[in-house]
DNA sequence: TATTGTTATACTCTATAACTATA
DNA sequence: TATAGTTATAGAGTATAACAATA
């Protein structure tokens, strides 16, 4: 077996990224859990709740999607943060089927709160890249992150023969 | 409340990496289970085991630093690779404590299909990328990790210290 | 019939602690 | 006492399916 036959798999960039991803959320997830007692999800609620205007609300739907947290989870997260009295929920006027999610002053509190913390956090991490490095690295994840999504997309079929290993 | 304070979930580092190591991870987690029933965790151990000569093992705890997986999980997925026929495992001659991991040939065998499956998944992604631009993404990535890596080795008063908001 | 959201199930991940065997 | 590894427990993430209410 050559050197380059070899698989190393600190080079391989799923893995590369997964570490890094983890180690991230999870030292975040240290802080707001200390700080806040919530968990990465229901910081992300938190999170696209508190951009919204006084009388703004949500559907479920809408904030899985803003969130990236699957319909399921979102439903759990929801219930919560309604139990900890930081979202209220009501009912859609013209489709009941829908609830309008919003923050509670308390829900508000912590936001105000908390997005500071975030923004502390990440720029002590951005401090490793230079201005110009940060719209570098924005430009190519951007790139990353359509590819990856559109791979995605594909039907496994699709994948399989993507990858020619069918 | 300005546009400027609004914050942008889709715009925060920690949330970006999440979202796209997630996606890359889930993708492949499904082809490699698809394939040849096995997970993440199984995978990586495997990827570490496969570059070792045939005459060399590796100890539980040396995997668990080699595929960032903690000594509880790499306990268990070699469980499952053990019941799988993937790998045996003997014990160190000098310190009996330690386990000596190794491939099966069954488990060199899948190592010697996957690989190939990895690597052309692994060039999909990075398609998104010309080579002069993998390499700076491959710099400051390592930049970030490194970064991660000294933030997360502190401890939590410090870290609170460093983003002022204790 | 389709969609919104909840609930159920099951498996994995993550963290912690307790435990054993050995050093 | 300390270390390697396993087992137990519990909370959280993830995926699927089934379900109720509504459209």
């Amino acid at each position: 077996m050559t050197e380059q036959d070899i698989f190393a798999l600190n080079r391989h960039w799923p893995y590369r990224l997964h570490v890094l991803a983890t180690l991230v959320s999870q030292t975040v997830a240290t802080l707001y859990a200390d700080r806040f007692s919530i968990t990465i999800p229901e910081w992300r609620i938190i999170a696209v709740l508190g951009g919204l205007d006084e009388d703004e609300a949500l559907s479920g739907t809408a904030i899985s999607a803003l969130t990236a947290i699957d319909r399921v989870q979102v439903s759990r997260a929801m219930a919560r943060l309604l139990d900890a009295d930081l979202i209220v929920r009501g009912t859609g006027q013209t489709d009941r089927r829908t609830a309008r999610v919003s923050l509670t002053p308390k829900g508000r509190t912590v936001y105000q709160q908390i997005v500071p913390l975030a923004r502390a956090f990440e720029a002590q991490l951005m401090t490793a890249l230079a201005p110009a490095e940060r719209e570098t690295l924005d430009r190519l994840v951007s790139r990353l992150q359509a590819q990856a999504e559109a791979i995605a997309a594909l039907p496994k079929e699709e994948i399989a023969a993507l990858i020619g290993t069918d």
